[in-house]
DNA sequence: ACAAAGATGCAACTTTGTTGCGTAAGGGGG
DNA sequence: CCCCCTTACGCAACAAAGTTGCATCTTTGT
């Protein structure tokens, strides 16, 4: 846990980011993938469960809705996919990104994302123009020269304005 | 307008703070003041504006929602808040944060906060315990490295955790 | 003071999200 | 393979946030 003192301590996150934006993939697990990814997080294997992760997987970087993926799914009971979700953030597997729209967007945690005490340390940004949300492989650094009497646990850095397939049009 | 292409340049804010935390004064904004603020932002003066500045103004450098206004004002219309709300948002008067509660919280934009392209870019701090998000006079720099293809508008950094009041208890 | 422009207030509605509870299904032990 | 306990599902009902339309009232420039 890192504490913030703004009295006492420069607020110097020194960003010093080292990976370059690479688009992550839109891979479509297969249900061995999904089914082993249920297991190490101790839920258990449903239809329902399997087909979110499936449709959260197929999306890739893209951060989607609840709403969405109920479109996706077509099947699935709205309050089940609520409580799904809510599942898989708790165990890590899922985080949620608020992205000034009203909206809770949802995407797959990748590997770099530990269980238990996991922060969803990248960056993300938001197009206004195709309404999307995406993550940046963009890693918010963790060694943030933050100081005592506030106890940080989660950082959200969301970047708005007009997404490169958008603006090159 | 900043730009930025994760593949040819690197990601590097390059914080660098000059200005030390302090919380900003709870400040009653005089009639006058409050009169002459939506003078020049072309509003019209109405009471339940006036009010609505008024109690912006006295939860200084703490976001409050919607709701808290209303109940703060009790004769407000909920509706006629939420259409104030959003003319203060584009004069720039409030800015807006998604604190990740899905509740919108609203704060007076301080005067470093130019209109028109305005741009909300000081870290905000979202306590768990207390559940208030509050401003902090942190400004995240304007001369990150942004390069092209994304087209930055906004961005926002949401800090979440305990604040300094309940952390010492 | 008048008239146009704009703000207000009410109704009705949509969307998002939550809670409770009976039923169905997963999965470990025998 | 079946039983049974635990957990997930699905429905209803509800709560809260936010939007739209429209008639009425208020502000403000002339």
């Amino acid at each position: 846990m890192a504490f913030l003192d703004f009295n006492h301590e420069r607020f110097k996150p020194g960003f010093e980011i080292t990976s370059t934006f690479v688009v992550t993939n839109n891979y479509r697990m297969k249900d061995t993938e999904i089914t082993n990814l249920l297991h190490n997080a101790n839920l258990r294997v449903t239809k329902s469960r399997k087909e979110v992760l499936q449709a959260l997987s197929e999306t890739g970087d893209q951060a989607i809705s609840s709403n969405e993926i109920e479109q996706k799914l077509s099947e699935i009971d709205r309050i089940t996919l609520y409580r799904i979700l809510k599942a898989y953030e708790d165990a890590g597997l899922v985080h949620s990104i608020a992205d000034g729209t009203g909206k809770k967007k949802y995407a797959m945690c990748s590997s770099n994302c530990s269980e238990g005490d996991h922060q969803d340390n990248h960056v993300h940004f938001y197009c206004r123009v195709c309404d999307t949300t995406s993550c940046l492989n963009v890693v918010i650094p963790t060694n943030l020269k933050f100081p005592t009497n506030y106890l940080v646990e989660e950082q959200q850095f969301v970047v708005s304005g007009i997404c490169k397939d958008c603006h090159n049009q």
